[in-house]
Order: structure tokens, then C-alpha cells, then sequence
DNA sequence: TGGGGTTGGATAGCCATGGTATCCAATATT
DNA sequence: AATATTGGATACCATGGCTATCCAACCCCA
């Protein structure tokens, strides 16, 4: 297909598909003449996977760039490859060799997880307790005990649908982490919504409180 | 203290905190004359919540902004304010009245929680469904199986960790909704590599793989 | 064969964001 | 009185993510 048909089936407007083009996270058509490429499913499936990244995760274009170059051509290790991908992931850290990360590590030996400061997501971890903390609102040891169990619950099951497929996998494996995010944090609010709801009996009933089902209509 | 004092304890600079100033991130000190004021711990404390809000939950000064006001005076319904301060963290999306989000009422409905389309949630939900689905990796029921109880666990938790005593509960609920997201993902993504590494047998071992444990050192 | 409608490719412009930097005049401080 | 700080206002700037415009080469259809 010509990328017009592309800008129809995908609804990104042309002059962006261009700059995504230029910036090297949509690949070229093939060309047919020196006016003329010619666009495949690949390409729409592609744009999804781009307006997923910027758009839904929050990706600069630069940041999901190298998510899609890993993606195409992982590395030879798994592990390497989705480290890497994790690292491009906001909030963007670049673990400084040779640094330590004591909260993160602290919650990690709790855990019974390995503590490794090369890795992208341990010094993401620090970042996060350490703004929770100086908000006021550590991670106590309470909070840990539940938060762990279930998030790694969720975790297992994200491994154990990675397909075994090498390349497969990578793909996968990077998109679930990523895109699966914004999910889980938006299933968190609305569960908090609904045990508060049922909690507090559905509060002070005001106007049409967003917590009662409403008989039907829209 | 002075303003030059709040630039030592805080690391922010100057520039900057006259920056918050003028956006009204930061009210302004108590003034004892034309050139001075008063600042006290409430703005230090203030300062972490902003740095916290902005560039670990990454919300623009602007929204930023909304949420301070609302933690600052809460509107009488807590629901309601909890609400809009969740409308404001990111992705943020104003819900269309009169919009509807299937995906987001088909997860809701499996999960026996009540589906209102004035929640910014819900749009989030399914701008987020949306985007998994697009970039081939939908949330089919087993995954949801898997996500819905243990998120809502976690959300028990947080709900029943709120204060009793109003004016704190707005704040506490507001500010941990936000800063355990960070959190919440950092740990789904270090215990991504812990499953991986113990499932795989920890895989291709590389140069020091970043899975298994060293020594001990650094 | 010719002419309108696409293309690719390149370049320039635009707007919002999140700061920085500079000035200034009014104080404090010593 | 001399020097250093402030608050307050204004101007400036870099980055990011597009958007717009041009142009010349084409294709396709008549």
C-alpha cells in the first residue's frame, strides 16, 4: 500500500508518519521508484506499536526508538536485551556504576530477591521509595508485605506467558512489561475507588456519587 | 528561615523556587518587609512533594498544580476529590461525558466492580486496554484472572492505610495513590528479571549476568 | 503524450514546557 | 555608609514533538 493508505488505516496524519520516518522508528517502504514505496501490514502494526509506546507508556520518541531498535534486532542474550529495554522505560534512570542504592536494596534483601545496582529498574526502585519518603509516605514494612506477594504474582504469570520463541519473546516480553503498565496502574485506582466505595459505604451520597451503579442508561 | 535557606535544605535552586513561586506550586513566604520573608518547614516539606509529583510521577507544573490545590482545600466529598486528583495524574485524559469505553466496562463487569464513565479511570482504563490491544497483546481473561485479585489486594490495603481524620486523608490518599505507582512498577519489573532468572536457570549466563548474585561487593 | 494528483525528501517553522538569567530597587546587616 | 540579600518582574533559552511548505520526480489515466 502508499503511505496515504497508511495515514487512513491508522489515523496518524502524514506529516507525522514522515517525522517518525526520518527519526527511524517507522522503517521505509519499499521503494518502487524514486516517488513511490510500497507499505505492508508490518508497517501498520508498526505505528500501533510506536503510538502504544509515545503516546500510551509516555516514551520520548528518542527513548522508544531504542526500544524498537532491541526489539528488532535483540541481542544475544534475553536478559541483556529486556535489562536494556527497561532501562529506556520512564522514569528514565542510568544507573551510575559503582553506586549504591540502599532503600532498593533493603526492600530486595526483604524480598529475597538479588540486589544488582547495574540493573536499570534497581535504581528506578531507589528513586521511587526515596520521593515516596521525602512525600511523607515511606514504604513500610507493612505496605511490602503486600505489595510484594502479589506483585510478584503478577510477575509469574507475565514470564510464564512469554512465548518460547526466541525472537518472539523479546518482542513480547518488552511490549508486556511496558504496555501492561498503565493497565495495572489503572485497575489500582479504580479497585481503590471501589473499596473505598464499600468501605466507607458509599460515603457521603453526593450528587450522583461515582461509586453507585446507576440503573442503566449511560 | 529565608528563601536562600530553603535553596540549601531543598537542592533546588533559586531560579527554580521562584519558579514554583510564580506558578503557585509554593505559597509565598510570610513577608516582614519589602525584601524578606519567612519560610518555614511546611515549605520544605511542600518542596519534596513537588519535586515527588513532578519528576517521579511526572505530572507537568500544571497538574501539578491541581493536585496541590486539591490536597490543599478539599472539596467536601472526599470521592469527589480523590476523584479529580486522579484525573490529573497521567496519562491524563478527561472523560467525554456521554462517552462510552467497552473495554473498560467489560473488564469492570468481570470484575464485579461498578462501571461509571465520568471516572477519569475508566477512560485511562481504556486508553490503556486499547493501546495492549493495538500493539498485539490484548488482556485476555486468564491475565485478568491474574491482575485483578492482586491488584486489588493491594488496593485493600492502601484504602484501609488512609487516616481516619479528614484534611490528612485527602492528603495521604491523594500523594500515595501517586507515589507508589512508581514503586508498584519498579518492583513488577526486578521481579520480571528475579521470575526470569529462576525460571530460565539464569539463562545464557553473560559477563557477569546481572541475575545471578555476586559476591558481595559493590 | 500530457497533465493532474501523489510521492519522497529536505528544510523551516511553531508552540508548549520548564526552567535560567538578568535587572532593579528596597532593604538588612555590619 | 557600604555591602549583600531579597522579592519581584521580565526576558531569554533549549528541548521536544510535531506541522507546514517546497520541490521535483514520478505515476496513471485519458
Amino acid at each position: 500500500m502508499r503511505i496515504s493508505e497508511l495515514v487512513e488505516r491508522t489515523g496518524v496524519p502524514l506529516a507525522t508518519l514522515k517525522f517518525y520516518l526520518r527519526e527511524g522508528l517507522l522503517p521505509a517502504g519499499e521503494a518502487t521508484s524514486a516517488t513511490r514505496a510500497e507499505y505492508g501490514e508490518a508497517h501498520v502494526r508498526r505505528i500501533a506499536v510506536i503510538r502504544a509506546l509515545t503516546e500510551t507508556v509516555g516514551l520520548s520518541v528518542q527513548k522508544a526508538r531504542e526500544v524498537l531498535q532491541l526489539m528488532d534486532r535483540p541481542e544475544d542474550d534475553l536478559f541483556e536485551t529486556l535489562g536494556k529495554a527497561i532501562a529506556a522505560l520512564p522514569p528514565s534512570v542510568t544507573p551510575e556504576a559503582a553506586e549504591d542504592y540502599p532503600r532498593a536494596r533493603e526492600v530486595l534483601e526483604k524480598l529475597g530477591q538479588v540486589y544488582d545496582p547495574r540493573f536499570a529498574a534497581v535504581a528506578q526502585l531507589e528513586l521511587a521509595l526515596a520521593a515516596a519518603e521525602s512525600a511523607g509516605i515511606p514504604l513500610d514494612d507493612r505496605r511490602l508485605a503486600v505489595y510484594g506477594p502479589n506483585i510478584r504474582a503478577i510477575a509469574e504469570f507475565d514470564v510464564g506467558s512469554i512465548p518460547r520463541e526466541a525472537t518472539a519473546a523479546v518482542e513480547y516480553a518488552v511490549l508486556g512489561t511496558a504496555v501492561h503498565e498503565p493497565v495495572l496502574i489503572a485497575l489500582r485506582r479504580l479497585a481503590h475507588q471501589d473499596v473505598a466505595a464499600r468501605r466507607l459505604g458509599q460515603g457521603s451520597a453526593k450528587a450522583g456519587a461515582p461509586t453507585r451503579p446507576r440503573p442503566k442508561g449511560r
